[in-house]
DNA sequence: CAAATTATTGCACACGTGTGCAAATCCCTT
DNA sequence: AAGGGATTTGCACACGTGTGCAATAATTTG
């Protein structure tokens, strides 16, 4: 009944062992036999054929519901590369940026009938080639994905219009890619944000930002930069995180910055979580925000603004971002050259304590 | 080159239509056909047998990667039910418990190869129910799930074994279902949280909770109420929420509560979010916590003690659970039959502030 | 009542892959 | 050169489903 067979696959950086399991499973086969008919007219009578007489449609359809039929979706897919799947890959779930925007997305998709599938990168570049390979194996109808930092080349992203498969960038993109993209005009926010800094009589502004490679934090430099510029300010600081954005490194970078000969009065941080790391040290250094030390973060925990610590807060339109998102994939996976190469670039907005 | 049908399908509560997209992909029939041998000869080769000869085995894998073959997931599952996607449903992925045991989760089963799916039940039946049933039409090989508020019948879970698909429950489970499962020893915890609120001097404990049929949420009101007993203390007062918890909810609650006729001096709150919520509230109307009211939250955000907001947390060992639900679906993988109605109760700890 | 029309059902194939078995090719030995 | 064993390749089928087409059954028509 049940045969065990191993099968050796070559994995991301290791040889490992799938365990491939061998199940019967309930067919229209079996439900032809029981009924002495062929199986063609249960699957006509199943998809609710007229040409199948009224009495064998309602049979067929009470004795599968009775014995719980339920369709084989790998028959079907593979039949006609039918696809139902929508994949989402995003470097990470615990950033509430990536999992309400994913929560959002998921909701919109499953109701229209669609099946979401999540999966993280965790920010590793092979991962990620990883799972978008696997999501061609598996046949996926549309993939939506925030790559992930160590991302610089998008062969494998490619690879997906190779098999005609809609692909939406949302948030982190490849610049060098044709393809759907939905971005935040970071770029402005951060120079506006900035500018908010100067005016409230910073002068030592830095910036703790992401590898300059990935579009969000390049826009998020460029227009610290600018506005620095524009005031004439001489000092620039840029410190780039090339792993992933934890609490520790935001107390870790912190420090070191704090370290440094001329020290800065204020921290612009590109992520929530450096902002709550930095914001830590910063107490722990018996220091006040926003007296001592002017903090801008990204917001994207809603609660976190209520512990009121201070600080200025970057919010991103998560619901705006999901729908559009949505809206192309869904638009696209309709017709594949549809919204090809369409940028859309929504607005944040700066909360000011 | 890309026909497309359109699907009738009956999903949670309105007739939807699906678009199937028709495509045609790179087969091991191409690779034969330029290579001018059979496609059985390449599938071998592929798959590294050495009764192919070296030669072609060469030459049909270098050609394989130049037009980037990929495998058709479909039609090996189709062959022998073959699996090795892991699915993971959860109510969803903002509380950190659950974006926190699913990240690890994941993790672990994609180091061991398998794909992981995420899929969110929004705490309702019905839509647990519609997932469910598509894991099944979609050849899962494992299921691992935390049930819905609402869940109380448990016939779309039992509909898995049918199919032999292995599911291992965690933190929320069915009572009335006999499969393995992965809980947190609620009512212990619960209780010891209790008495240290009533050793601190509180009197009038309020219990904020879910629906008492969620093993999770029925478990810590014994917990709470045999705390109450045991130190004869009269005042009880349980709010049960029926759906999923937020912050408002916690405040409004809060709120409620802090206009009946026998204040409580305490809260327990069975959510992060919750507990949250409630502190909002109590700030609002000029409280002080520990002093005024006390509060025990579920801590599952890692970082919200270190604001120090003077609550006391229950935490659940996310790592411990991670672990010991994939070993668990993993084992039952291998063999369906082992491991099954298995229970593991794991502990939770309580941090004092 | 026979013929024509329509309603219903069965047959066979395709989708992409892997594998048992047979056929074909190769190399070695005598 | 012929036989024999070992190596390599091809053939055919199965997995579950849906659909064009043909065959049968039921009904209507003249």
């Amino acid at each position: 009944m049940c045969k065990s067979l191993i099968f050796e696959v070559q994995n991301v950086n290791q040889t490992i062992f799938i365990h491939y399991i061998r199940v019967k499973r309930i067919t229209i086969k079996d439900i032809a036999r029981d009924l002495k008919i062929h199986h063609s007219t249960v699957s006509r009578a199943l998809r609710g054929s007229s040409t199948v007489s009224f009495d064998t449609r309602k049979k067929v359809n009470e004795y599968a519901r009775e014995i719980g039929y339920q369709v084989n979706m790998n028959a079907l897919q593979l039949r006609g590369s039918l696809k139902n799947m929508i994949a989402i890959v995003v470097p990470n779930i615990y950033h509430n940026f990536f999992s309400n925007v994913v929560s959002l997305v998921a909701d919109l998709a499953f109701r229209k009938g669609f099946v979401v599938s999540i999966f993280q990168s965790n920010e590793s570049y092979l991962q990620e080639k990883e799972i978008v390979q696997m999501l061609i194996r598996n046949n996926v109808a549309g993939v939506v994905a925030s790559v992930s930092m160590e991302t610089q080349d998008s062969g494998h992203l490619r690879a997906l219009s190779k098999y005609r498969i809609p692909l939406v960038l949302f948030d982190r993109v490849c610049p060098d890619l044709e393809v759907t993209k939905v971005m935040v005009n970071n770029q402005e926010v951060v120079a506006s944000a900035t500018e908010i800094l100067i005016e409230r009589g910073y002068r030592h502004i830095a910036h703790i930002s992401g590898p300059s490679h990935i579009n969000v934090f390049g826009d998020r430099q460029a227009g610290y930069l600018s506005a620095l510029k524009k005031h004439g300010l001489d000092y620039q600081r840029i410190v780039r995180i090339e792993s992933g954005f934890t609490i520790d490194q935001g107390k870790e970078t912190a420090a070191s910055l704090f370290m440094e000969k001329t020290r800065p009065d204020a921290l612009l941080c590109d992520s929530h979580l450096l902002s709550l790391g930095a914001i830590f040290k910063i107490r722990e250094l018996q220091l006040k925000i926003p007296e001592d030390v002017g903090i801008v973060g990204f917001g994207d925990n809603p609660y976190i603004d209520s512990f009121n610590p201070g600080m200025i807060s970057i919010v991103q339109p998560d619901a705006l971002i999901a729908s559009t998102v949505f809206e192309l994939i869904f638009k696209r996976i309709e017709n594949f050259d549809a919204a090809i190469s369409e940028t859309k670039m929504l607005p944040a907005s700066i909360i000011e304590k």
